[in-house]
Parts: structure tokens; C-alpha cells; sequence
DNA sequence: ACACCTTGCTAATACGATTTAGCCGAACGG
DNA sequence: CCGTTCGGCTAAATCGTATTAGCAAGGTGT
């Protein structure tokens, strides 16, 4: 790309020392004695040439690229969305190392050459991104190589994995609620099921519903039911219609993903039903509509830059990646879709 | 990264060659004389010791990475999202190219100490983007590089940019309004002023009401009103709200962006007007609200994922680039928000 | 006076490829 | 029979940096 970029050797000339004297310099090692006028006499002529080290050069004799790579399966879907990204960039950036990002879209074949791209390329490490949590196994061609799983994980593979912690956030839904005095008439909307066409109920829906009976238990409660739907807006709107109309009155709903409130919202409107007056609603995600929508929701929030932070953290961590899952807090978006009962 | 990667010499030992030999092999130039009987073994060589070539030490001599740059103000806000990125991202693996992306946050400094980032690691260009289309002054490491504009505008930088063709998406806003047959009561929400808090109407806005209003002219019809506001849904929202409350009775909105229309719809929902019964709605941009309002919007989409694909593809084109702003156009969108008038 | 350290530096090599220059033997033309 | 060409290969240099090995000068201890 253009001009010739200042090389050590140009340094070195300048400074009247070898190349040998510059580069012990410009590290500022210390185990090879330079003299101070030496090593003076070297920075003041890389500064005035301004002197940048070449990396990929580097790399041939250090092994070290300084640089990351990133594969995921889809980076632009909303759930799973440019904040992983971001957070991974951000932790990259502390330490100077830069990412390539990757996607291969759910095709194998793709994924495959691109870690082989990534190879080819000297990159030190790989994080390995699901954009929603579930159990994948990685191209042979990470085997062995320095990886961390973000949000997904994979039985003996020998990897660390960072994945948002859906139990505590399942507790602590139920917490928000007992809180606002609500303990009857709660209904679960989006199962805990395994749903083909949505397929983060399998792991996320399946945490999220133990942690939700489990404090409701704790705290002398229980579900008035569970409605098992996809984590959709159309079929959240569908089952809550379904549900009023056969006849329920909910006091609150707990809705598996932010776009099953969303559809909810449009059911109990419909019905005349207010939030929270009526009935309270808290879900899970933090999308952006659910700051939006009105009343504004109440909801779990994924953290999905706190995701893609720690994982780049635990890769730039100097030592072996100990294959532990990482369980990062869910924090709660406390909005005002959660009220006490009405007596009613 | 683990294992020492096999590299030319193997393969050359293996084949029996020498390094030169199989690196002409393996490049498959036709310049060197290299029987068939030798290229054979070489390839063949390469095949059971999985061979890959490292890209990063073959840059050293021919100074080019197959690595491209990204810089961004910023990635993750939702206008301006990951489909910018997943578009250059495929335009670049097409070519086996991979991408460093880096975002600056608006931040000079920040932007500087990256762009070195990615020059110290050789990348053959740089795609400079903006969330918003812009004016920007890219920093001055990028002069004399080889660099695209990527939703920006830089008069005096000697690079193409590549732009939503916002002045044919006013046009095509009115056609589309012309066609169902609204011609009277038509107001612009949004304005088409440089708004301080929301700084894309500066380029976006004008264009925007400039190809809409030219539309609407040559039709022998005209905007009853315009009004300014912020591009986002509570000004949305309160505007039209005033509008309805000061007694005027559009027929039709055209809202300069989706936030917008987001928040007129609850105002004219309030009023008890509905779209497009009693309003047609049209907007801009295509955020995935978009299309899950009910009913869903007509808008004109940004086409990000083409933004992104051309810039790339215009980079990896041979040749020098030439300093012309390419227009991608925005397809509209028909959804449910448009009808006839009602004759009341 | 001699061996021995220490200080401060440089020469040479390695990293993994590409590329230039050149070598050897066979064929060919006159 | 000699000079030239051509086919098929290799040696060596190169890219920009890091690192190992070693060298010369000066000081120190005995």
C-alpha cells in the first residue's frame, strides 16, 4: 500500500548503531546492555522517521500475531448482535490486538475454511461464537489450537466457555415478582421445552424455567401453568389469545424472550387487559423494543458485551485456558411492566 | 499456535524438489519451467502433508496480506448494523480476503492508534464507514492509501464512496403514494433540516424531501405540511400528537425514518385513527420494527448488506480506485401502511 | 603481567515464503 | 564440431524483524 514504510534498518543508519542495537532498543529489553546515548539516540530517530514496527514481520520470528480470530455462525441476527462483537474488540483493544471477524452462516463447509483462513494467517487464538446458547462441536481444525466457546459449549472439547447464566436469571425473574407481591396466577409463556423453530429454548428455556420454579417454590408459590409456544411474536400472540379466551385471567406473565412480550402485549390489549394494572409481565433478552414498547418491559437482559468482553479476556489471559464455563450475570432491566396485584 | 504448521520446505524434501521448484508448483505460474512429472509430486506432496501456505510470512515479499481493514465510528447501533459488515465480509471472502473490523466509538484518538493497528499489520486497503451518511475528514494515515468510503462523503479525499441513494428513495416514497392515489393531505414528519440530535437528517433528510417533493410536483400535488422533529420515536410521537391536536387531519404521513413512524402510529392509534384506514403511513430505512408493527410498514430499506458489498467489491477490484460517488438504490418495501383514500 | 569480568556493541542466522540469476545437459542449426 | 537455444531445475538473495553467539575495549583482582 504505497510508499515504503521506515524499516529498523532505516532506524538503525539514523541512529548510527545496528539493526541488532535498534531492535533491543525499541523493545526496551533489558538482558542485552545498551548504552542510555545508544538507546536514546535510537528512540529520538524513531520518532522522527516515525518508525512503526511491522507486524506480520515480527510474527515470522516471534510466532505471535497479535491478532484474533472470530467465527461465528451469524453475527447480524438480532438476538445475538454486534455487542458480542463490540465487547470482544473492546478487551482486544486494551491489550493491542485486533480481530478478524468471521461467519460462516450454519455451513460447515464454510466454517472450515475459514479457521483454515484464519490459520494461514497466524492468528494466536480463536473465539468460537454461537449466536445463541446451545452445544455445538467446533471444525476439527480447532482442535488442539488456543480457543474460547462464547456462548455455546461442547463437551470434550477442551476449550473454556462464556455463556450468559439463564438459571440466576430464572431466579431472579421469579424474585422481581415475589417482590412486587405477586405469587398467584403466574403463567410461563414460551415452555421449557426443546421448539424446533427455536431452537435457544433448548438450553436457555430449559435454565431459565428451573430457576423460575425453583425460587417460586422456595418462596411458597408456584405456576399457575405453562404455556408452551415459539419464541415469536406471532405465536406469542396467538397462545396468550388463546389462553384468555379459554378463559384464565393471569396476574402475571413470566415470557421466555422479549418477542413473546412483544406479542403478548398486542393479546392483552386486544383483550382490554393493562399492563401492569392488570397483569404484570417480565421476560428475558433486553432487545431493543423492549425499552420502546409501552409500558416499557421489564426484562433479563443477555449480556451480550459482557459476553464477547470476558471471553477475549480469558484468550489475552497469559498461561493455558482451563476448559471451565464462565456463567455471566443476567442483569435485571427493572421497567414498568411489573406492578403489584390488583385486588380485584 | 501448538504444533509447528508444515511448510514449503517439507513439502519441496518430500517432493524431492527444491523450495523453488515447489513454490512454482504450488502457485501454478507457468513462467518458470516446471515439468508436469514434478509438478505432480509436488502437489501431491502438499495433498498428504496437508500443506497450507503461511500468509503472513509470503506478505513479507509481496507486500500484500489478503487482509482488508474496517473502521467505523461505531458498529452496533441499530441503523446502522451488522449487514454492513456481513456484506463486506462475503464480498471479501469471495475473494479469499478476510477483515480486520475496528470501531473508533467517534473518538479522533481512538481512530488514529487503530488505523496504525491495521497498517502495522499490512492490510492491502481500508474501508473507512460511517453509521450515518456524512461528511467526514478520514485521519490522515489514510491519505495515499488505498481507501473506500462506505456511507460517507469526503470532498477533497481521493477515494470512492459508496451511499444509499437517498434522493431516489424520496422519489420513489412519493410514487408510492401517488399510486394508491394520495394526493392531498399529505405532511412530511421529519423535516428535512440539519437536526442537532439527530445528525443523519443532514444528508438523508434533504435528500430525502428533495426527491419527494420533486415527485410530488411533476404528480400535480404538493406536501400539505412539514414537520420538524427529532429522528427518533418520542418526538415522533409527540409531533404528530400535536399535529392531530391543533385540528389538521392528514391523509397520508410520510415519516422521515422508521423511530418516527414508530411513534406516530401510537399517536394516531390514541387519536383512534388507524393506518392506513384512515392514514397512510410511508417511512424510511427498514428497521426490523419495521415489519412487525401492526400493520406492517411501507418503508424504503437502507440497503446495508449491498453498502457493504460493493465497498468491498470496488477495493478488490485491480486498479486504481477512482474518486466517484456510487448511489445503491433503496428498495421500497410494501407492506401494509399504504391504501386508497376514504372518500370522508 | 596475566587471567577474568563487565560493558556495549555487531555479525550472522532464523522465520517461511517469493523471485532473480544462473547452471547443466540435451537438442539443434550451420 | 562448435555455438546457440531451450527445457528443467537450484542456489542465493530478499522481505523486516528477533535472537543467539561472539568480539573488542577497558577495568579488576592477584
Amino acid at each position: 500500500m504505497s510508499e515504503r514504510r521506515v524499516t529498523m534498518a532505516d532506524v538503525a543508519r539514523k541512529a548510527g548503531v545496528s539493526p541488532t542495537t535498534a531492535s533491543f532498543a525499541l523493545s526496551g529489553r533489558t538482558d542485552m546492555r545498551i548504552s542510555d546515548a545508544s538507546r536514546e539516540r535510537v528512540l529520538e530517530a524513531a520518532r522522527e522517521l516515525g518508525y512503526r514496527p511491522n507486524v506480520t514481520a515480527r510474527s515470522l520470528r516471534t510466532k505471535s500475531t497479535q491478532t484474533i480470530g472470530f467465527v461465528s455462525d451469524r453475527i447480524t441476527t438480532t438476538p445475538f448482535a454486534g455487542d458480542v462483537i463490540r465487547g470482544a474488540m473492546e478487551a482486544a483493544r486494551e491489550r493491542d490486538h485486533l480481530l478478524f471477524i468471521t461467519e460462516a452462516g450454519g455451513d460447515r463447509a464454510a466454517e472450515s475454511s475459514l479457521v483454515h483462513a484464519l490459520l494461514d494467517r497466524q492468528v494466536d487464538a480463536v473465539i468460537y461464537a454461537s449466536m445463541f446458547t446451545r452445544y455445538v462441536t467446533p471444525p476439527k481444525e480447532l482442535f488442539g489450537r488456543r480457543v474460547v466457546l462464547l456462548n455455546c459449549l461442547a463437551p470434550g472439547f477442551d476449550a473454556p466457555s462464556v455463556v450468559p447464566d439463564e438459571f440466576e436469571a430464572g431466579r431472579d425473574a421469579a424474585r422481581a415478582l415475589l417482590a412486587a407481591g405477586q405469587s398467584e396466577g403466574i403463567w410461563a409463556i414460551g415452555g421449557h421445552q426443546a421448539v424446533p423453530a427455536t431452537p435457544e429454548g433448548i438450553i436457555a428455556g430449559n435454565e431459565r424455567m428451573r430457576g423460575l420454579e425453583g425460587v417460586l417454590r422456595e418462596g411458597g408459590a408456584r405456576l399457575e401453568g405453562v404455556v408452551e409456544c415459539d419464541w415469536d411474536t406471532l405465536d406469542g400472540y396467538r397462545e396468550v389469545s388463546a389462553l384468555l379466551a379459554a378463559g384464565h385471567r393471569p396476574r402475571a406473565l413470566v415470557c421466555l424472550a422479549d418477542r413473546v412480550s412483544f406479542g403478548a402485549y398486542q393479546a392483552l390489549g386486544e383483550a382490554g387487559l393493562s399492563v401492569p394494572g392488570d397483569v404484570s409481565v417480565i421476560s428475558f433478552d433486553d432487545q431493543d423494543i423492549a425499552s420502546v414498547l409501552r409500558p416499557a418491559l421489564t426484562t433479563l437482559r443477555l449480556p451480550h458485551y459482557q459476553l464477547g468482553h470476558l471471553a477475549m479476556e480469558l484468550i489475552l489471559r497469559t498461561g493455558p485456558l482451563e476448559a471451565v464455563v464462565h456463567r455471566v450475570p443476567m442483569p435485571l432491566q427493572s421497567r414498568a411492566s411489573i406492578a403489584a396485584p390488583t385486588s380485584g
